[in-house]
Order: C-alpha cells, then sequence, then structure tokens
RNA sequence: UGGGGCGUAGCCAAGCGGUAAGGCAACGGGUUUUGAUCCCGUGAUGCGCAGGUUCGAAUCCUGCCGCCCCAGCCA
C-alpha cells in the first residue's frame, strides 16, 4: 500500500486497521447538508475523507445530509457537487442521499419501538426542554415514556399515515433523562413535519433526526470510519447506541477531529449568508468569500488548497490558522504554475524624449523565468509608456531604488531610462515623467554591460488594453470575527479596491480559469462572471512577497 | 460547582520513557533585468503550572490552572 508513516492520528487508526486486518478496505463519507456553499472548513473534511482512501485504495461517499427539508435546496447540492470536483476529488457511484435511506430508516424505527428502547412522546416541544433539565440538573421522564410497545407502534405509524400535525407528537430513544451526557436524554428521533422533501416529495411527513439518519446511513453504507468535527464528540455514545440496539451488519466507528478555522474569516453559514443579504459581498462567490466557489472565482488553484490543508494538519485541538500560510501554498503552486505577463494598476505617463515617434519595437519577453521552455512573447515598446505611479518618487530615500529624479531605473524586458523632467499640473499632481532612454542598453543585445539596481515593468501606451482589476483584500480587520459581539462591526471598508489598469497585449487574450502574474505586483485572473473580450476584468488572487512594502512599514511605525 | 475534549515557539505540528522533527511567520546574509523566485544561516536547557515515580519524563502518576463544546422537534 504506502510505506509512508501516517501523518495523522486518524491515518494512524486506519493504518492500524488495515495492519489488523480489521477491516480489508477503508469506506469513508463526506456528508454534507445541502443548505448552503461549502467553505475551507469543509476543504479539510473532504481532503481527509477522500484523501485517505486515495491513499489506501478504499471508497468515498458524497452523502447529502437531506433530513430537514425547508432548509435544504437543490442550488446547493449542485454547487456542493461542483466543489468537490473541482477540489479534485471523485466519488464515481457513491452519491447518496440521507433520504435514500428513509424507509430502511423507519423500518429501523418501528425496531427500536419493538425493542422496547423507542417511544412516541407527546409533550410538546416546550415541555419536553422543561424535562430536559439542565447541565446541572438531571432532566424528568416524560409521562409518556412508558406506553405500550404496541400504543408506540400504533402511534408511530399513524405518525407516517399523516394523522397528526405537525408538533403533535415525537419518537425519542428511551436513554436515562439522568445522563449528564445531554445527547442521551431521550433523544428525538423523528419529528413530523408536513412539508415536501426535496427529494421525497410529499411521501413523507416524518423525517429523521440528525444522529439517527446520520448513524444508520453510516452503518447501510458500510462506512468504516466516520470522520467529523469536535462538536459532535458527545454524540458518540449516542451514535454506538444505536449501533449496539440495532446491531447492523456493518459497525462503523466515529472519530472526531478540529475543525479549521481561518484568520480574519468566518464560516458560520448564517453569517456568510447576512454578508449576502446585507449586499457586503455579491453572493456566496464573491472572490472575498471563504467559500470554495469563492475562493474558486477569485483563482485559488486546487492544487494549493489541498497543499494548504495538508499543511495545517489534523488533531484535536482548536486552531485559527494564520492567512500567511494559504498564501504561502498559493504563491509556492503560481509561482511555479503562472505565466508572466505585464500590467500597471495606476499608471503614470513616460515619454521617451530621444526615442524616434511612431517607432514600434517589438522586444522578446520570457514567460517564466525559471522554465525557459516555457517560451516567450513580443512586446511592443515605443515612445510613450506606462509605469506604476508607486515606482516613482520625487523625492526618494537612498534605499528607493526605482524611479527618481535624474536617477536611472531598467524597464524590464526594454531598455535603461533616465528620468529628465517632472511635469505637473496646476494642483502640483505629476501627471508625466519625461525621460531619455540608453540605445545600447536594450534588453539581451549585450551591446552594454550597464547595471542599474532597479528594474520595473511597463506597458507601451499606444497598445496597452484596458482593463478593470478588482484588488482583495481580508474581509474582516480582526483575527477571530467570529468572536465579535456584532462581526459586521469587524467589516475591512477596503476589502475591495478596483482600479482602472493598462495590459499589455497578450492579457486580453487570457484564458478563464489560467493564472497569470502581473510581474512584481502579484497573481492574477479573469472574473469567471463579469469578464468579457470587450470588457477585461481581473481579480487579484494574491500579491507577490513584497519586502520593500516591510521596508517602509518599518521606516514609518505610524498607519 | 454536570459531562465531553484540548494545552509543545507568534501560527500550525512531530514526538508513543533515552535527552525537543518539520512547515508558515520573523530576523540576518548571498544570487537576481520581478525588492519575486532560489540559496544559506538564526529560535524552546524548554513541552499550561506544581508535585511525584524513574538512572533518565513532553511522554507515566497525582493535584491544580486555562481554553473549547453540550440544555433544537438544526446538522
Amino acid at each position: 500500500m504506502n510505506d509512508m508513516p501516517p501523518r495523522d492520528f486518524i491515518r494512524q487508526i486506519i493504518h492500524d486497521d488495515l495492519q489488523s486486518g480489521k477491516h480489508a478496505t477503508i469506506v469513508t463519507r463526506f456528508p454534507p447538508e445541502p443548505n448552503g456553499y461549502l467553505h475551507v472548513g469543509h476543504v479539510m473534511s473532504i481532503c481527509l475523507n477522500f484523501g485517505v482512501t486515495e491513499e489506501t485504495s478504499g471508497k468515498t461517499f458524497l452523502r447529502f445530509d437531506d433530513t430537514n427539508p425547508g432548509k435544504e435546496r437543490e442550488e446547493f447540492v449542485r454547487a456542493i457537487e461542483r466543489d468537490v470536483h473541482w477540489l479534485g476529488f471523485d466519488w464515481e457511484d457513491r452519491l447518496t442521499h440521507a433520504s435514500d435511506y428513509f424507509e430502511q430508516l423507519y423500518a429501523s424505527a418501528e425496531r427500536l419501538i419493538e425493542l422496547g428502547v423507542a417511544y412516541v412522546d407527546s409533550l410538546t416541544a416546550d415541555e419536553i426542554r422543561e424535562h430536559r433539565g439542565t447541565l446541572t440538573e438531571p432532566g424528568r421522564n416524560s409521562p409518556y415514556r412508558d406506553r405500550s410497545v404496541a400504543e408506540n407502534l400504533d402511534l408511530f405509524r399513524r405518525m407516517r399515515k399523516g394523522d397528526f400535525a405537525d408538533g403533535e407528537h415525537v419518537l425519542r430513544a428511551k436513554i436515562d433523562m439522568a445522563s449528564p451526557n445531554m445527547n442521551l436524554r431521550d433523544p428525538a428521533l423523528y419529528r413530523i413535519r408536513h412539508i415536501n422533501h426535496q427529494r421525497t416529495g410529499s411521501d413523507w411527513c416524518i423525517y429523521p433526526m440528525y444522529d439517527f439518519a446520520h448513524t444508520m446511513s453510516d452503518a447501510f453504507e458500510g462506512i468504516t470510519h466516520s470522520l467529523c468535527t469536535l462538536e459532535f464528540e458527545d454524540h458518540r455514545p449516542l451514535y454506538d447506541w444505536f449501533l449496539d440496539q440495532l446491531e447492523p451488519a456493518h459497525r462503523p466507528r466515529q472519530i472526531e477531529f478540529s475543525r479549521l478555522n481561518l484568520a480574519y474569516t468566518i464560516t458560520s453559514k448564517r453569517k456568510l449568508n447576512a454578508l449576502i443579504e446585507a449586499d457586503v459581498v455579491t453572493g456566496w462567490d464573491d472572490p472575498r468569500m471563504p467559500t470554495i466557489a469563492g475562493m474558486r472565482r477569485r483563482g485559488y488553484p486546487a492544487a494549493a488548497m489541498r497543499d494548504f490543508v495538508k499543511r495545517c494538519g489534523v488533531t484535536k485541538k482548536d486552531k485559527l490558522i494564520e492567512m500567511g500560510v494559504l498564501e504561502n501554498s498559493i504563491r509556492e503552486e503560481l509561482g511555479e504554475q503562472a505565466q508572466r505577463r505585464m500590467a500597471v494598476l495606476r499608471p503614470l505617463k513616460v515619454v521617451l524624449t530621444n526615442y524616434p515617434e511612431n517607432q514600434v519595437e517589438m522586444m522578446s519577453a520570457l514567460n517564466h523565468p525559471n522554465r525557459p521552455e516555457l517560451g516567450t512573447r513580443e512586446l511592443p515598446f515605443s515612445r510613450e509608456l506606462w509605469i506604476e505611479q508607486d515606482d516613482f518618487m520625487e523625492e526618494a530615500p537612498r534605499k528607493f531604488f526605482r524611479l527618481k529624479p535624474g536617477g536611472e531605473v531598467r524597464l524590464r524586458f526594454g531598455y535603461i531610462i533616465r528620468c529628465d523632467e517632472v511635469v505637473k499640473d496646476g494642483d502640483g499632481q505629476i501627471i508625466e515623467l519625461r525621460c531619455s532612454y540608453d540605445p545600447d542598453t536594450r534588453s539581451g543585445s549585450g551591446t552594454s554591460d550597464r547595471k542599474v539596481k532597479g528594474t520595473i515593468h511597463w506597458v507601451s501606451a499606444a497598445q496597452a488594453v484596458p482593463a478593470e482589476v478588482r484588488l482583495y483584500d481580508r474581509l474582516f480587520t480582526v483575527p477571530d470575527p467570529s468572536a465579535v459581539e456584532d462581526f459586521m462591526t469587524a467589516l475591512n471598508p477596503d476589502s475591495l479596491q478596483v482600479v482602472e489598469a493598462k495590459l499589455e497585449p497578450a492579457l486580453a487574450e487570457q484564458p478563464a480559469g489560467e493564472a497569470v502574474q502581473f510581474e512584481r505586483l502579484g497573481y492574477f485572473s479573469v472574473d469567471s462572471e463579469d469578464h468579457s473580450i470587450e470588457a477585461l476584468v481581473f481579480n487579484r488572487i494574491v500579491t507577490l512577497r513584497d519586502s520593500w512594502a516591510k521596508i517602509e512599514r518599518q521606516a514609518m511605525p505610524a498607519s
């Protein structure tokens, strides 16, 4: 199989179970409820469940936990399927729904009644809550707890037939109202809901609760290891109780791990939805959203997401991962894969006074500095160019080795130029730089070995292609927005900046879904929704590491 | 003040009685026509705290402290 030592405690358990012969093949499942979009936290679960079977030639089910009609929608199941596929995993023919098992689940429930360990309770929801007790006080038995098997069976069958209204009765497990574990104080198994289900229509008016449906679905599918997050840890005794009572052919084992929390983000579906409702973002796939759909639209590579969760590890400790880890995974992947192009985000006009008017030279530019096999492209060079406003400083510090009055800088893949004159408008704003170029310094010509400290990017003005470029930043200003009273107050007002950029011509044909590096700026990709040949729209995936920004920050500790 | 978990560097994380891996970040230095990439180097006499067992403890025992989860007919 594989000789690599297990990476985490779950793989350790699986390895041991394979070694001991307890299981010949591993079977896991990823069981989302289709009531929202998948987010970073789910990426961890998906990679774990599918990863573990990929490594051991096992099988993984994609099972929709659709036991609560009304909250679940078809839109979400399609989005979830797309997200799991995009991440690079395949469930083949193992796409299931908890609703596929409604009939078997019902039969199991009757069995529980026959065994005398389940009963129909006729208390109201409020009364049940009152009877449950508190964390420190035991609960009290329901007056309906000792109904006979026959009466329970009759009532339950009539519940199914639709003889009762919502909330009139509920099927409960008969365990222990005094258990210190609240989950064992006669948990509800079935509730009446006269509502159509997205898949079973009006076939049912009673629906199973999570604990029951999930445990038995695992058993029906022959799941060997049921991996879930920490908050279900004290549901495990209940999970095992169902298995003990019903003794299914397969006995799955539930193992819990801690969820992955990303700093400066929230993953609560309720809060994510609130952001959409408040128009803070444009939807579930807004590039600032921590949803898989949002990250995909932003341009994050699936390979980077997988690498990211791998670096985070699988443990039982609560974690809040720094953004830097995610960004590192993205940069590492894109640094290797993305071709390089030039684009100017905040243009400043440069006129080369000694360059012939109307002349256009084609400069050869490497598509990837470390991968010559990716070839070159031609860049038009002319008398009027755009450079980045940030690459010029009228009063520059010693360490600033870009363009300054009287200073020289290399234009990447072009010539070395010198700034001779700064042109300003009536308000003192710099509107143009008049420079001269050194004809002996053409890139690659070898006619000059002159060196200058700085190299900046540029785009020839006449051939420049205009584009809208969306610059994203973190959505929140605090590391753990979920800990803030009103998370809306922690929003970053500058999470999106839109600029009108000037691109080199080749960028007009940038294929969708393929990230590109704008040299010296970062990684970008075409927006899957708003981009068109007529109106180019790019999203910034992530900036490049910027040690100059760090130097500036240290120089002026304020702001 | 019931029950269940978790505490190793700023953030993650190995470690499974034999003397603290690795990654990210940070900080120094080198290469560089991207202040990118790449390459070198730097961090715990210390593993939540206090005792104990042992020749030897992050690993075993006891006690304490801190943080997270649980009182849906949600998942």
